[in-house]
DNA sequence: GGGGATTCTCAGGGGATTCACAGAAAGGGG
DNA sequence: CCCCTTTCTGTGAATCCCCTGAGAATCCCC
């Protein structure tokens, strides 16, 4: 996966969270490194800022794709820049996410794309399952037994990030990080908060399967 | 597949969106390339702008039927060019769309003519079904149970959209990329109001089958 | 060219969602 | 068993998202 983006901190923090989910990461800071990555290590996807120091996103992106017409990119775009440009060209296939983004919104965009991409090959499972809790990634729909449950946006994110960890401890800085934007200002106890919420829909008058595990975080598993 | 277009972004754009339809797809500029591509790789169908740099499109296509008689024709053509002669053209069984066009509309047509040639490549009926929703992609008939249903142009392209990834969410910027035209730069949310306008047509007084997913997008589903 | 259909913008309203704050509850160490 | 820390949760305000009516612009057919 190459990561293309001038401003080191995004690159380093985009880096970081990848390769925690076990893919491998190249950064570039510019289109021409980018380019010069791209021919001679042939990433399975690339994530493009739209706007680089010596030359237009897709301007990049021409050229890429040239040299490999069937990687997916996942363009990196300003909320309200020009964004009529770019929904043209990602209509391809290809998509974009606008800053400031959820890791876990890039993480679930490229899981997308790649799936896509490799569209005979991978038959996309898009369900997780944990114990009797299920969450389908496409319809977004989520049941635990036989009963359907509604979450928002927000509750949706935080449960399929805990869902992607089952068993294993997430903190609430890793929470916060994963599942709110990157630039999210405000209280860390919103974690708390809609843990709370998710515990009300999922774990009411049920077996529990989100556990508190204080001074460390929290987890997911299977009930029992 | 072959795309025959010298605007390469305009290519890439196609090449992408087809090769997610499970196409394989391969590019040439220009008319010359294209005919050197036809006779020795043989596509399927052929997407054939009309203004190549080297030569007339229609050139090309009287080169390329006496290579190939029976490999249909998707012509590519501005808005306010010699239409009427492309008509002429298109009477045996090829097709043709203006420029800016929405992939949606390129890849229905692309179906249909696949589907006249009798290729084997599209087995696929041209009837989509949800429920008791059934739309006829040649007749463009929509009906609810016993309901004939009325759409305009954009309110049936919107609907066979929402129709062909049934149970799935759809984000406004996935429809607004598909549904809409390449270089359309308006306001989001006319997709919002063609929603709306499906709604009161396919819903009205029935169980709805359009759902929304506050934050997420809509989707197409069964009622009950 | 005329008239109806269609597409799209704008803006208001309503309800859902997000989040801060603060007090209550629960856990843990001494 | 007490006190301090951490976590939980009720309340309410601000915001965001979505729906829809009205009307302007445009298209298309006769």
């Amino acid at each position: 996966m190459l990561v293309v983006d001038d401003e080191s901190s995004l690159a380093d923090l985009l880096s970081l969270a990848l390769r925690y989910e076990g893919w491998d990461i190249r950064a570039e800071g510019d289109g021409a490194g980018a380019l010069r990555c791209a021919r001679q290590w042939r990433p399975d996807a690339v994530l493009l800022d739209v706007m680089l120091p010596d030359m237009d996103g897709l301007a990049v992106l021409a050229r890429l794709r040239r040299e490999l017409p069937d990687v997916p990119v996942l363009f990196l775009t300003a909320k309200d820049s020009v964004e009529d440009r770019i929904a043209g060209l990602t209509a391809g296939g290809d998509d974009y996410v606008t800053k400031p983004f959820s890791l876990e919104e890039v993480v679930a965009r490229l899981r997308g794309l790649l799936r896509r991409a490799g569209a005979a090959a991978a038959k996309s499972a898009s369900v997780l399952t944990v114990g009797d809790l299920t969450l389908d990634e496409d319809s977004r729909e989520v049941r635990r037994g036989e009963d359907d449950i509604r979450l928002t946006a927000t509750e949706f994110e935080l449960l399929r990030y805990l869902m992607r960890n089952p068993r294993r401890v997430l903190s609430k800085t890793q929470i916060l990080d994963r599942v709110w934007s990157y630039d999210f200002g405000g209280q860390a106890n919103v974690v708390e908060l809609y843990i709370s919420y998710l515990r009300r829909k999922i774990d009411a008058g049920r077996e529990p399967m989100i556990h508190t595990r204080r001074g460390a975080g929290y987890l997911i598993k299977a009930a029992g």
